[in-house]
DNA sequence: GTGAAAGCGCTAACAT
DNA sequence: ATGTTAGCGCTTTCAC
């Protein structure tokens, strides 16, 4: 059997006390017995059961991750990587992380991720939108959370968010530099506060340089920022507005669908359309043409946030910090040009 | 504070055992305890503590997902996509999974994961090739373990594999029926099972053929099968045998990588070129063109392994399947073409 | 500086 | 059919 504290006591010759202060490097004991129990700690190969120490501290060292179906099921690797993230930081921190996904259209009858309710988490990650019927019964739960790429109306949370505004106005200023006056944006669910500042942006990026804002140049009634939506946008934009020369999404999957829908209409990007995405996924630089965009820090957000969290776990006080923006950055590829 | 057993019992007026008793839902507790049991748990909102059972038990409902770091940091989403199928199945059979990685290059000093020497998990899923010391190492844990998309030297384990002779087969029979006598092979570490399986497999159809294999055509000496060494590779095959007409990699990175030399190179796919991959990533739609490749149920293998897993654990019997093949597919698209 | 002992919240014999 | 009780392997007062 795997040894417990109790061999150990017993080989060293000392009480099960002493070896658990060992372990805790607790300044009351003498270097001899801390380097006697320290060596039959070694030849026994001994390890603290986790669900022992787990019982008696009330900690679990687990860590919990949560998002919804749908972000979950995304083909494009936004949240894992921010979950990636947060993995970086748990190896030089001595945490696991336990990640669950709730239901998109969470119910009152749905019950919160197991982990919460047999507390085998120290502390909850929140990453994405998630439903405010499940804010709602969290809210009960007096554990340490970190709200990721989310901000929840209510109350004042520890939150790790894109700065968005900033990404939509240097998206928009860049078209502007190149010369586009009639840029469209596009924006997916105009309720999630991403998208809203990104539109934030935008619209300021047109105020600075004197463009009046034609709300006939801007969708947000999709409410799903995926490929096909994108497509049904640029649609009924390049319908609607022949003028348009140039189009912001608020992201690179409706990005995407846009690039699909000029191929197959015969629009050529980017010569008749100047195009920028935001995200910054893997997948941009395989387009033809590689699509300029917003780099968003995927998997640093997960490593701030998890950052946060072990912060506020260690301290055992309230950080100094609630609010973390990360930068975003222009990249400039071959899908937008001067006019 | 959070409801205990003590508390439940007391409100219900039974003792701790029968409340215990109907958690587990023992035949010999009559329906009327069961009933007030049962609803003093909900009005008292009781859950079970993990730690607790746990320490008794010793089992803990984790599962540890273990692979190295450079396949925890690959861009393309092979592992994640593995790792996303046992969450998929954990959402149904009360599990949660830590995710762990090694270094590449474990070394006896290296320690295995925290959560297989503290005991928080019941069991381990090993996905891709990981060091021969680390698995010295592991043999010495007692617990269930079930390997993932390789396969290990020793012994008979439990192991989920992709069919890859047949993937390496049905990739090089596709060239062929399309007319190609000269194809290349483009392997990358060619000590991994999974890479010799394949070009197994791509022998056996040259020989079904009567197509004498040229070992001019076959590159199996970069050691990682990532885009740059596909770009190496290709650079090597065509400028030593020009008479190539079809290419086919082990893995869709290398494909990129080919993909990106002929563009440097002038050489067209598919019109001078043939190209086939072995994976179908995300990013395999996207490029230009689109990339005929071998699909690898990436998600459905993380099911398997961790189904695998579960049933280990519960019926604490030998399972009677050992190894599991997931079933390869081939893809058409646009990057192989007719001669 | 070290040990004895209580107790964390459960499960599982063993009684009744 | 239900209750009593002894642990599971630790941490943490409190004595000494």
């Amino acid at each position: 059997m795997t040894p417990t504290i109790k061999d150990v006591a017993k080989k060293a010759g000392v009480s099960i006390a002493t070896v658990s202060l060992v372990i805790s490097n607790h300044s009351r004991i003498s270097t001899p017995t801390k380097n006697k129990v320290l060596k039959t700690i070694k030849e026994l190969n001994y390890y603290p059961s986790r669900s022992a120490k787990g019982l008696v501290t009330k900690t679990t060292r687990n860590i919990g991750f949560i998002l919804t179906d749908d972000h979950f099921l995304r083909t494009e690797p936004f949240y894992s990587n921010i979950f990636l993230g947060t993995e970086f930081v748990t190896r030089g921190s001595d945490y696991y992380v336990l990640l669950a996904t709730i239901n998109t259209n969470f119910s009152k009858e749905d019950s919160l991720p197991r982990f919460l309710l047999e507390r085998s988490v120290d502390g909850v990650i929140i990453a994405g939108k998630v439903p405010l019927l499940f804010l709602e019964k969290l809210s009960k739960c007096k554990i340490p959370k970190v709200f990721v790429d989310y901000f929840p109306p209510s109350d004042d949370h520890y939150v790790v968010l894109i700065d968005n505004i900033k990404g939509g106005l240097i998206a928009t200023q860049h078209l502007i530099d190149y010369g586009h006056k009639e840029i469209a944006f596009i924006g997916g669910d105009i309720t999630h506060p991403s998208i809203s500042d990104r539109l934030i942006g935008y619209k300021q990026a047109l105020e600075r340089n004197s463009i009046t804002i034609n709300s006939n140049n801007i969708i947000t009634d999709e409410d799903y920022p995926a490929r096909q939506n994108g497509y049904n946008a640029a649609q009924k934009l390049l319908t609607r507005n022949s003028n348009i020369t140039a189009i912001f999404t608020c992201n690179d999957a409706m990005a995407i669908g846009v690039m699909q829908y000029c191929v197959d209409s015969g629009i050529k990007i980017p010569d008749n359309i100047s195009l920028i995405g935001f995200d910054d996924v893997e997948a941009d630089l395989l387009l033809n043409p590689p699509l300029t965009t917003i780099r968003v820090p995927k998997v640093e957000m997960g490593s701030e946030a998890m950052k946060l969290m072990v912060n506020m776990l260690r301290e055992k006080s309230v950080a100094s910090v609630k609010k973390i923006l990360v930068p975003v950055e222009l990249i400039i590829r071959n899908s937008t040009k001067k006019i």
